[in-house]
DNA sequence: CTGAAAGCGCTTACAG
DNA sequence: CTGAAAGCGCTTACAG
């Protein structure tokens, strides 16, 4: 039984009888022998590592529910084919691009996931470039070398912003979230598409960072504004409570006063008060399709693009008829 | 130019000439030539990456700012010292030791983070036994074998207690957490001292699982009770929030009714209305500080526990003096 | 179907 | 202070 013979067997090459390969593997199995990583790496560069750059901000990662689901989806089909998640979190568009550079350098992962998409995303280029595969997590604005795997904001917004309207609302604000990335532009883009094809025109539009302090401060501004909406969709779940909180220090009852609608899902929104009305995702089931995919294109060397079923609105009590006279 | 002498060279080894060294640094660097770290991994057996298993019930680490900080703070050590931080996230015990016998077999990580301590926490000597370095994340109730970085939560509870007392409270609970983890039980033992050092006796103490629906419930069941607490001091900010929540829908305000008090100091409860009272501790400074730690641990084999500032209490909106006859 | 050999790219004694 | 050699533990053609 030489060392190549046990190469084949443990990894399932042809060449050796079944017989012998039960045989190996029993005693690998019975002395506890397993193959070294590190060797392994050496003469395949193969890592076995997928790696993920988070960048930002601090704030808002922490009160952003999406990251440890979509991580913790993403280990449901790492953990089972004996892959592992390298995690960087960065601060900079600098800091992640070095983060991306010491993947390669160092031979870190086998591929990466891209989130956060933004309009001309560079990072496309700097992994193609840096031969590290790599999976969309989102849909990119453009061709692009890799695949993508995408869970559609937009049909979730369009029926808040129909349900608001179903509701006598006249008067819809968005406050929206970055508009660097281009989840938020979808979402934005969905409330002023749903807004138009229902004739109306959007009371506001503010652009955030996703922070609850400016989901508050947009709030503020709304309701000092000339023209007080009725009723405001946020971008995330976070702003939307923070706009909940100043609603209510301003004594403006929601939903009587106010109609309020969150996006996320999240659990969260579940126990404000009144419940949030939403838009819902499913960013574990995200992660996992988004693992598995990668997982495809490492291995494979190719993936097919995949499509989640879409958000969907869910209706709590934050949402309600419109206030005064309606028609 | 030997690759012999490279390598001493760019180790910083004791018998190359300064002149030498820069020469052959200023070439590696001209190159864009970096070691492979699998091989040097292979001779060194040295991976430069440390490990964190997270096992949480998702419900509960999405709600929960705690992680994202804390690794944010690992990873603003790791980058400067070339180390990569391995996340895995898990279900269950039986998937945790899983993930370290991977950790341990495919010599994943140099070393790795425990959170979440338990009593008599069996991972402690798993970890020794798979010969894994390891700093505690939080004070063990026992001598332990690695060292710990501790955040005492205690002060901050128990001055959340005074302030309560202060305020003419006497019927105070204690919406505790998940007692199977030592800092649940540490908050816990913190307030019911505190409570008797005034002179005073919980008016009720329930546990949780952390999550913000057994939050809601145990907020539920208080009101329900035979004696009323006039405060309750949370074990989270989550779980305070759900609780504000519950108040506010059966109509009881905060604070002319009910004062709570949070746990974390998170930027949600910034935003919440009334904004909360809450003890903050600073998870990003705890996750640096435990980097630190085990990268001195995993250099040198030896490291000093540390002991950082403890949590304090930070006093906004939600607590205010008892209701009712005071005297 | 099996065994001996080279190679992955470093580090580390060991001579010179 | 420098160069040649062995070794880390696998995988992979290449002969037998």
């Amino acid at each position: 039984m030489s060392k190549g013979l046990v190469s084949l067997a443990i990894n399932d090459r042809p060449g050796v009888s079944e017989a012998t390969r039960l045989r190996v593997l029993e005693v690998a199995d019975r002395l506890g022998w397993r193959p070294s990583l590190p060797a392994r790496t050496l003469s395949t560069s193969r890592t076995y590592a997928l790696g993920l750059v988070l960048r930002r901000d601090l704030r808002i990662v922490a009160a952003d529910p999406f990251y440890p689901a979509f991580m913790a989806g993403i280990e449901t089909v790492l953990t089972d084919e004996g892959r592992v998640l390298v995690l960087s979190v960065v601060g900079s568009a600098e800091a992640e691009e070095r983060a991306y550079r010491t993947f390669a350098a160092d031979r870190r992962v086998d591929g990466a996931f891209l989130n956060d998409l933004r309009h001309d995303d560079h990072r496309v280029d700097l992994l193609r470039e840096l031969g590290i595969p790599a999976v969309l997590v989102g849909r990119p604005d453009g061709p692009a070398p890799f695949p993508s795997v995408v869970l559609d904001d937009a049909p979730g917004v369009t029926a808040a912003v129909h349900h608001l309207v179903d509701l006598g609302h006249r008067a819809i604000a968005h406050v929206g979230g970055d508009p660097a990335l281009l989840h938020a532009r979808h979402r934005r883009r969905a409330f002023e598409d749903a807004v138009a094809a229902r004739g109306l025109v959007p009371t506001a539009v503010v652009d955030t960072d996703f922070s609850m302090a400016q989901g508050a401060s947009a709030t503020a501004a709304l309701l000092a504004g000339r023209t007080r909406p009725t009723a405001i969709v946020y971008a995330n779940d976070p702003m939307a409570i923070a706009g909940l909180g100043v609603l209510q220090e301003a004594g403006t009852q929601v939903p009587d006063a106010m109609s309020v609608v969150g996006f996320d899902g999240t659990e969260m929104a579940r126990h404000t008060h009144p419940p949030l009305t939403t838009v819902r995702s499913d960013p574990q089931e995200w992660g996992a399709a988004a693992a598995r995919t990668l997982l495809a294109l490492t291995t494979s060397g190719s993936a097919a693009s995949v499509e989640l079923p879409p958000a969907q609105l869910v209706v709590a009590r934050s949402t309600g008829p419109a206030p005064g006279p309606t028609d």
